[in-house]
DNA sequence: TTTATATCAGACTCTTTTGTCTTAGATTAA
DNA sequence: TTAATCTAAGACAAAAGAGTCTGATATAAA
């Protein structure tokens, strides 16, 4: 079950930091990045092919062809996948789904759901792409993956 | 497009929000509910039933019959009514969908998640039933409503 | 007792999300 | 040039969530 974001936002994700781990100008093929990640294997070209059209990743046909980051990993934050995977809407919407919350007419959570959306949103933006490969490099992860 | 929580989860907090506005041993039937707040009639009825079947509602049939809170709305949290209808889920899993994240293995925003689910957590906590319908009461939501 | 009004319950449809399958087209290497 | 390997793309299927419809049953009031 997702929590906040889709799967395909999760799995965009997860493909975005396995791909910063990689060296400068690899190519990772979607069969492989589908092996290792346990992802589904047409499910996540598409999300691939569309991380590519909004410009985040390169792609290349043919043997030795594959994906990488278009750009430097620590340029890209985990609210640029967000926002091109999933979208916004969570910073906008009231949590209990009263139509009428807002500034003005608060719901009874308006004010707490507000600061924890904005943790959220720093969280999202103050993190990159470069970081979350780091993270997953740990020893721990290398034994648990693959 | 909900954000954490399920429509139907959605739909019973503001269905009991509603509820605890009422007079003590007065009944609502589903037929207003789903009018005011806008909700499928018999969407909004499975949903009554089942925290009806879960305790914290009572039904009685026939004309003058509807819904009432089965317990003083200070005694119902949000807490309780999200963990009725869509579980705990949220309380537990990797916001980025690593499987292997844990204390052990963490993600890299693993503690930064930690922190406001915590957050969220307190919020569902502290909130109950009773302060939700007072918000409500505020003379604007009164003009919004209907 | 009859009628109107409720809840109760389950089958059904619609939509969105997730996942699968197939074909086409590009590119590299033999 | 041919074969192998890859992405590209769209149709299709399965599953889950959301919402609808119908009939049964209970109950209060006329």
């Amino acid at each position: 079950m997702s929590i906040i974001f889709s799967r395909q936002c999760e799995y965009a994700l997860q493909a975005v930091t396995y791909l910063a781990r990689t060296k400068e100008g690899e190519k990772t093929s979607i069969r492989e990045l589908a092996r290792i990640l346990r992802i589904p294997h047409h499910f996540l070209a598409k999300i691939l092919q569309r991380l590519t059209r909004k410009g985040f990743l390169i792609s290349a046909k043919g043997p030795t062809g594959g994906f990488a980051l278009s750009m430097p990993a620590k340029d890209i934050t985990l609210f640029h996948i967000v926002d091109a995977i999933d979208g916004l809407a969570f910073a906008n919407s009231c949590v209990l789904g009263f139509q009428e919350c807002s500034g003005k007419h608060p719901c009874a959570v308006h004010d707490q759901w507000g600061e924890i959306r904005d943790a959220l949103y720093g969280m999202l933006v103050s993190r990159n792409v470069a970081q979350m490969g780091a993270a997953m490099k740990k020893p721990e992860y290398e034994a648990a993956g693959n």
